[in-house]
DNA sequence: ACTATCCATCAATATTTATTGATACGTCTG
DNA sequence: CAGACGTATCAATAAATATTGATGGATAGT
């Protein structure tokens, strides 16, 4: 439970950048490639290649080579870990914990 | 849709540290105020004030003064904010777009 | 009023992350 | 094989974030 913060670090650290929250949004329409994400984002190559890295190697997307392309897409397992996640923080009380306080 | 993209990485930005989650993880149990957070997280005061702060601005948790204490506790809305943020990301489709690629 | 406690904020520094342009690598085409 | 193309990676730099210790404001107890 303690340490298992530290794949939900990476898991949001991963989604806190416009960038790669667009990237994403392009992906969740269907598979696509690097160039036309240069494209459509208005970004240079190397940095969405930067940023797909990222999510990448969160799990939050795949990739896929065909010929000289790349194809990107998102992995759905990986949002289901991320609504258990947020879900696990959503058994809120609202009461002051029994054990006083200092 | 495009830019609540910014709002999205305010969310997960604040998601996106250890302490933070760790903060989280002791302000689901109840309310509670600073120094028992220094307390059990072993953490310096100004340094989880810093994170309380970023908590608190990006909405996710909210703070209530009694006497000299701060006690700080989980926001359920921004959760509930959250959780729709995932989820609009769950439908993605497996084909490749219509529109080949480049 | 004096002092101690809880906490926020600041300044300085360290650490992490992002951006850019250049280069290199694999694959296709001729 | 040579050239073009799509992409990853690297080095340099810039920008953003985090950590630490110090200071100061507010509140409570004496």
């Amino acid at each position: 439970m303690v340490k298992n913060s530290a794949r939900a670090a990476e898991l949001f650290h991963a989604l806190a950048e416009q960038t790669r929250l667009e990237i994403l949004d392009e992906l969740k329409e269907g598979e696509c490639c690097v160039c036309e994400l240069t494209d459509t984002l208005q970004a240079g190559q190397s940095r969405l290649s930067f940023h797909l890295k990222v999510l990448k190697e969160a799990g939050l997307i795949q990739d896929r080579r065909d010929g000289r392309w790349m194809y990107y897409s998102v992995n759905a397992e990986a949002f289901n870990e991320l609504d258990e996640l947020v879900d696990s923080f959503k058994q809120a009380r609202k009461a002051r914990r029994a054990t006083g306080c200092c």
